[in-house]
DNA sequence: TGCTGGCACTCCGCCGGACCGAGTGCCAAG
DNA sequence: CTTGGCACTCGGTCCGGCGGAGTGCCAGCA
């Protein structure tokens, strides 16, 4: 039997179907792809490929369409990499060189792989649990309150005001806060945010017993900070895409948009994503239908991978209906992620 | 003629409509509610209220159902506000009480928002044209760069990286900095912020020549960090509700996630509400429909509300199909706003 | 003058039947 | 193993008829 062949007709039937959201039958089959053989041996195929579990029909006699196990054949080993065009990867340049800091990257980059792949874009703020502290400042506001921000060398800055209820008065909360600053960032700067915290409790020990109170609560807060610093954000744009993308999603659609809102959700799942086998800078990770363990996500698919300067710091991608151009958005999530590393590193 | 009726006609059919989303007729209006009179009265009134386009029929022979003008009259006349149970308070309180910063609180408000209502929610951040500046740092990061960091006193804070270009080196930049930040703390704090720009200028005439230009070049960071705190922020929530929101709005649907992910596009609403006669502090304000300049939401209903210590800050408000239970809404939408208003000011 | 019951008319939505076409599965032959 | 042929299944669609909801109008009544 030829092995190869029922592989052909599998991609074959992707691309149709993709296409033209119908389910799709023998005869169009040999119509539409030199696959040099009659209808009733395509047949024979199919019915294979069914017993197997890659295709399916919605019912008796209907062409048949994938189904997630046969996506996923696709993916692994029949897709081939549609290239962008010239034109497309001037665009996606231009689009992204115009960003003048983090925020405003992430903005574009996300709007942008909305726009091209015309689905829901996502993309995970670089993590910070790899960045390094670049500097601390403490700030006093007024009172008996101080300003504590944290600017990570990826350029984001986190920031808290403190109300430090141990402070005599306003001078000496002064005079301590700039001895601390400087104590602070001679232990903490050039460290990573996860091993900062270990740094802290030094900084405790060595201070005089009478500044202790103040210092440790600074220092609590400033160990909140580092926690928080590394919450993880997303931002997402082009749900409207999800409501175009045919009505395959109508049934599901409340349930994916509810998924999407929920952040802690996403990033659930962007973080399973870098745990998948092979999921390292430059590889494409692709979650199809009910691999997405979120029930609200049974029928969309994910393409996503990891971006950064250099190492990864975090993942950017897509969301569609299992039903999607996979060769073309997993291009396109590729080439976004090249450019927005590109950026970073500079 | 009895205009007293007919009004109580328009209110019967919106309500009956509102909640059963089906054309209403002249028998189940007297059946459903008490108006004393027959069937062929209520039609009378009904060809007459039609007539002045206040209710329309989407095919001959069957029910009519209200139009934006009938909406607006209701709304305007005869809608009665509907107050909160007891229980939905405490649980708006609760949920409320919960923050612990400003990010916070916007973010726990528009999920409240769109809970309660079912609808999609907006909360605008407070305005920061309003606010004052309590205080501007100025932090070294390495080699010729900065960081600017503004506080305000609504607990805002923008920060910006400036790479200072015609600074000499490192030393001498932080000692410029440093006599800097006294002076702007001085000549910034609490002056609002739409006012600030124009103390700034004040500032570079009276720096030494040789500073002139690190100064200047700051300072121009700052004037854009202003401005840029000016621009408005608003987040969104619920949009899920509006694809639950019944079939209506199933054609439009996809304009309108469009609409609200243009923030730009929402906030200009936001603005043009703000300006509506009688659109105060406490004061609902409500766009009905077409009301709504944008072509996308041209089936949907705004209803806002302004939030704040004292004086308004921003608005916050929900979004849904102009068939929406708009007694209910406005209640709730007042209500959060009020209890908003109150943390805010604590 | 305004309300009411009656009546004819319209038109949507639903149901059932017939039909068409696409697609399948199987089989016998090449 | 492939192929053409053939019978079969079944969804989609296009009527035609029907029922019901609702309207508009009119004549009668307070």
């Amino acid at each position: 039997m030829s092995d190869d062949r029922r592989l052909s007709v599998l991609r074959a039937i992707v691309e149709d179907y993709v296409s033209s959201h119908e389910p799709v039958g023998s005869k169009a089959l040999v119509e539409r792809h030199q696959l040099g053989v009659s209808p009733a041996t395509i047949r024979n195929d199919m019915a294979v490929l069914e017993e197997e579990g890659y295709i399916t029909q919605p019912h008796t006699s209907a062409g048949r369409i994938p189904t997630d196990k046969g996506y996923r054949l696709f993916v692994d080993r029949l897709a081939a990499v549609k290239p962008m065009s010239a034109a497309e990867r001037r665009a996606i340049q231009t689009f992204l060189d115009g960003a003048v800091d983090l925020d405003d990257v992430v903005d574009r980059t996300v709007r942008l792989l909305a726009q091209i792949t015309r689905q829901a874009a996502v993309v995970q703020y670089p993590s910070l649990s790899r960045a390094a502290v670049r500097h601390v400042e403490l700030v006093p506001v007024g009172g008996r309150s101080a300003l504590l921000v944290l600017i990570t060398d990826t350029g984001r800055v986190e920031q808290r005001v403190i109300d430090v209820r141990s402070a005599v008065d306003t001078e000496s909360l002064t005079t301590a806060l700039a001895v601390l600053r400087t104590r602070l960032n001679s232990a903490l700067a050039g460290h990573r945010l996860g091993e900062a915290r270990d740094s802290l409790t030094d900084v405790v020990q060595v201070t005089p017993q009478a500044d202790q109170a103040v210092v440790a609560e600074i220092v609590a807060a400033l160990g909140d900070c580092l926690t928080a610093g590394l919450e993880e954000k997303v931002v997402i744009a082009g749900t409207a895409n999800l409501v175009r993308s045919g009505a395959d999603l109508s049934a599901s659609l409340g349930t994916v948009l509810e998924a999407l809102e929920e952040h802690v959700v996403l990033l659930r799942l962007v973080q399973e994503m870098t745990e998948d086998p092979a999921a390292g800078r430059g590889t494409l990770s692709v979650r199809i239908g009910a691999e997405n363990l979120h029930l609200g996500l049974a029928e969309t698919s994910v393409v996503t991978t990891g971006y950064g300067d250099g190492e990864v710091l975090a993942r950017l991608g897509v969301l569609g209906p299992t039903r999607m151009d996979y060769p073309t958005t997993m291009a396109a999530v590729g080439a976004v992620s090249r450019y927005v590393s590109r950026i970073l590193s500079s």
